[in-house]
DNA sequence: CAACGTTAATGAACAGTGTTCAATAATGGT
DNA sequence: ACCATTATTGAACACTGTTCATTAACGTTG
């Protein structure tokens, strides 16, 4: 029997990863194409198929590894009071959005994965929002931290995916990084108030 | 000369727009597809072009009069006090929104519009926010109102746009009216505290 | 080394999509 | 009755994702 030879197979899959990301961010979600995909590594639609199921799954590859980027940068995140901890966290995910518009836009937009989420997808969200609970427990809440740290998502979350698709001004001139701000300031305030 | 007939012009443009909404309703963004419209309507491609630019122009339309449905129905809120009037009116945004998912999903994720908005559709946005800071100012808050209640529409946002997508559940088991009084009620307590 | 079995790459093909446009049909005014 | 104007049609174009038989290339085995 042959066995499989796989030459570069892992490295062509990696430079079509590679390739997505940089149709993505130069001509929106409608540039990425498995022609084009095909084009830019100097192959053919059917090699594409080939090393992914569907265009689908390599916008889930391409978001996966923009997760993976975005939990090592908050990782980074070393301040000592809760408060500065939780503005630097906030500052990283709108600054990471920005940085990544178009490829950030897809995520929320891809289409409709079927059934339920794979486990790491999952676990690399439940990871962030624990990173988020953990200097909101800092500040002592009368309620779950996780479910406020989850509300606080949310807040920026609301900004981030309008400014993704370029829409945010039909709202406000406020600047994301200001909202993102205003919206952890009042987290804590409503803390502190012991409302919450 | 002959001038134009333009016999059941209106009404089938408006059957169009009808027919558009359910087709979004039951079968997503992708479903509506100008050879499904044209043959709800019972004609063909050329006449959907006929009475609309594009396919895009169709859902602008759409999106139009989600628009000014919303708007009677925030209309419709009136309530004594600013913190009861906030949280019906958050009530009337997060049902509205579960009440037409796919036509809201389409509204944030349609194709790019080119440019520039239309007017009324900034004037109607404008209008909304004017509603959610007549409240906010009626609590005597330190800050501008209307910066506020761009704050505050931008939160509720978060929950809705996800929830649009059927994606919440990645983020919190929480429910979608449970997050928004929650968010009301922050920004609530927020300036009661003197902090906005 | 030659032959085989396995695997990967190809590109044509299929069923869709939005959109355009010449040809056709229908109408209201003269 | 005729004609100018308009609306409708349906074929056509350039795309899209996706499939699959064919072809080419390779590693292993006899």
């Amino acid at each position: 029997m042959a066995r499989p030879r796989r030459y570069d197979h892992d490295a062509l899959r990696g430079q079509t990863v590679e390739a997505a990301k940089r149709l993505l961010e130069e001509g929106g979600p409608t540039a990425l194409t498995a022609r084009a995909l095909a084009k830019a590594v100097r192959t053919t639609p059917g090699t594409i198929y080939n090393l992914f199921d569907s265009m689908s799954a390599v916008l889930q590859e391409v978001n996966r590894q923009a997760l993976v980027d975005l939990a090592m940068l908050v990782d980074s995140v070393r301040d000592t009071s809760p408060r500065d901890r939780l503005l630097a966290l906030a500052e990283v995910y709108v600054s990471f959005m920005l940085d990544r518009r178009e490829v950030w836009r897809a995520f929320f937009e891809g289409p409709r994965i079927t059934g339920a989420f794979p486990d790491w997808y999952l676990a690399q969200i439940d990871g962030l929002i624990a990173r988020i609970a953990q200097p909101v427990a800092a500040l002592k809440p009368k309620g779950d931290p996780r479910l406020l740290a989850e509300q606080l998502l949310l807040s920026v979350h609301g900004i981030v995916a309008l400014a993704a698709i370029e829409r945010l001004d039909l709202i406000t001139k406020q600047k994301p990084m200001d909202l993102a701000h205003a919206a952890v300031e009042r987290m804590i305030t409503a803390i502190n108030a012991g409302a919450e």
